[in-house]
RNA sequence: UGGGCUAUCGCCAAGCGGUAAGGCACAGGACUUUGACUCCUGCAUUCGCCGGUUCGAAUCCGGCUAGCCCAGCCA
């Protein structure tokens, strides 16, 4: 080893010392002081909907920790609250859990499971003279609530007897009463200034049909009380979650503290992730789906899970994402093309590089012996030579991108323009020698000649060309549908418009319709393709046929390219 | 205006009293059979503001400012 490797591998290594985000210094911290001896998290979704790339953020960090102390990781629903919930998205939540790689084993879990703990765990709070049931209707309760700046007054109820309000509670899941006419509150302090003190809310009546448990309840818990629970029943040591809980977290240590849970979890709160020119709302999806302006949750423009799935990101690309953003309590907002350079970065070795005419205009090499073809010999990624090489039919009629000709070209344009001399990639060099237009002034054919001395793309005699461009052959070209895709928000130019409405792109989807493609493209094993100077790109899963292939650019390739003005 | 939290480069984000890591983005340059990749180079005399403590402060103390969250029988 020379003086200079050893300083390198001494940099590296120096490097390698990453600093630890502020949950895993305090999970540190636990662990040294004895506090708990193993790390169990867990990911609690509601299935009210589907998942989007900020809860890939949450997913991913709580896997992440499991994995990186040896513990273990849960996927828990949340089904507390059945007016919201449904069967449909409990399927597509566990399928994008999966997808992004986080393993929870045979750790499947549903709140309503515990259904039974929990009413028995408020039996024992009235017992202990934590809790009553309170005859209030929901207008009176926040009356009595107080505000933001004056404490709340005591409940009427407030001092039932403990065999009273044992018998009322029994009531209520006997189903004595109609919704809303009782609930169940915590005794703890109406000046509380924080207002999730103020006597909380711990069951509720609803005469409602459960996904998971059926008509067998008539009154649910909240939030407050059912989620501590659910962490202590599966022995969750830390229960992450996002700041919006923040002022929760009193009540979650009350909930354990007075259920006497032996090891009680502890809860540690993070900021969420937004990702910039994205439109993650609830409402604004349905609208935008409603109107017909996109496709289905899944439209390769949207960034849930399943959209991103489509689109052809890699669960790689997530996690790479995810671990680029950090973790923090700062809200903050990701710029999208963090998120681009992430799927760059993982498809770059990954996949073949192929050649298409997204644009197609006709290339007549007009000294090309007529009628023949030859197979040319192109290596699939020059970066990765496990990916080999493919056979490439050539003749004297191709295709190549309209963009890659122009007939009055600016300055420093090195690409096809009369007497210019340019490299057919991994072919001839070619000498445009002029054009055809149609009736309305549109290039339809550019002629050139070849030099057969170059073949392959190098001259003998060593002169260089500026431009190198992608061509296919016309008559064994595969003809394909091309979808091309701009973020959806531009927030440059404002996120809403005046009346509240989205400020959408207009041209956040192009469709192009005639695009050549290469025949390796049928034959190959890979799903994904660099399309050669043009982007990353996949067969769209839903509206791709073998007879008719449709493609999803998922990001196109950095240019510094511009069209100078003329 | 009660309580909780946050504030370090355009965007993320380290830093934990010893004199501002890193990534994305951006800008130059080298290389190039992708105007890509790769490789160089540049990019916070300064850490929301004002005071204080200290030999020394982004880090400690006091005050202020700004932003986010909380008044669902939602999660």
């Amino acid at each position: 080893m020379s003086e200079n490797d050893k300083n390198t591998a001494e940099g590296t290594a120096e490097k390698e010392v990453v600093s630890r985000n502020f949950i895993e210094q305090a999970i540190d911290q636990d662990l040294a002081e004895g506090v708990y001896d193993t790390v169990h998290t867990r990911f609690p979704p509601e299935p009210n909907g589907y998942l989007h790339i900020g809860h890939a953020k949450s997913i991913l960090l709580n896997a992440g920790l499991a994995r990186e102390y040896g513990g273990k990781f849960n996927l828990r629903f949340d089904d507390t609250n059945p007016t919201k919930e449904k069967n449909e998205f409990v399927e597509s939540i566990k399928e994008d859990v999966k997808w992004l790689g986080a393993d929870y084993e045979d750790r499947l879990f549903f709140a309503s499971d515990y259904f039974d703990q929990m009413y028995e765990g408020a039996v024992k709070l009235i017992k202990k003279g934590k809790a009553y049931v309170s005859d209030l209707t929901a207008e009176q309760m926040r009356e009595y609530r107080g505000t933001l700046t004056e404490p709340g007054k005591d409940d009427p109820n407030r001092d039932r007897s403990v065999e009273e309000n044992l018998r009322l509670f029994e009531e209520m899941k006997a189903g004595r009463y109609a919704d809303g006419e009782k609930t169940l509150r915590a005794k703890i302090d109406m000046a509380s200034p924080n207002i999730n003190m103020r006597d909380p809310i711990l069951y509720r009546v609803a005469h409602l049909a459960h996904q998971n448990t059926g008509d067998k309840w008539c009154i649910y818990p909240m939030y407050d009380y059912a989620h501590p629970i659910e962490d202590a029943i599966e022995g969750i040591t830390h229960s992450i979650c996002t700041l919006e809980f923040e002022d929760h977290r009193p009540l979650y240590n009350w909930v354990v503290q007075e259920l006497e849970y032996p090891h009680p979890p502890r809860q540690i709160e993070f900021a969420k992730m937004y990702l910039t020119n994205v439109v993650t709302g609830k409402r604004y999806i349905k609208k935008l789906v409603e109107d017909g302006i996109v496709d289905g949750w899944d439209d390769p423009r949207l960034v849930s899970i399943a959209a991103l799935r489509r689109r052809g990101f890699t669960p790689e690309s997530i996690r790479m994402f995810v671990d680029l953003c950090g973790v923090s309590k700062a809200n903050s907002s990701a710029e999208y093309s963090m998120l681009e350079y992430c799927i760059r970065e993982d498809l770059k070795l990954k996949c073949p590089r192929i050649m298409a005419a997204i644009d197609p205009i006709r290339l007549v090499i007009d000294n090309y012996p007529a009628g023949q073809t030859e197979m040319l010999e192109i290596v699939n990624n020059p970066e990765n030579e496990a990916l080999g090489s493919r056979k490439v039919p050539f003749s004297g009629e191709l295709y190549i991108d309209r963009e890659d000709f122009m007939e009055e070209p600016p300055k420093k344009y090195f690409r096809l323009f009369p007497g210019n001399e340019v490299r057919l990639m991994g072919a001839y060099f070619v000498k445009c020698t002029g054009c055809e237009k149609d009736a309305d002034g549109r290039v339809e054919t550019v002629h050139c000649t070849y030099d057969p001395a170059s073949r392959g793309g190098n001259s003998p005699d060593g002169r260089k060309v500026k431009g190198t461009i992608h061509w296919v052959s016309a008559a064994e070209a595969v003809r394909a549908e091309v979808r091309l895709y701009e973020n959806i928000i531009d927030e440059e130019k404002g996120v809403y418009n005046e009346d509240g409405s989205l400020n959408l792109n207009p041209n956040s989807l192009t469709v192009m319709g005639e695009c050549r493609i290469e025949p390796s493209v049928r034959e190959t094993a890979y799903d994904r393709f660099q399309f050669v100077r043009q982007g990353f790109f996949c067969a769209d899963s839903k509206d791709s046929r073998p007879e008719a292939p449709v493609f999803n650019r998922i990001v196109s390739l950095k240019s510094s390219f511009v069209l100078p003005k003329k």
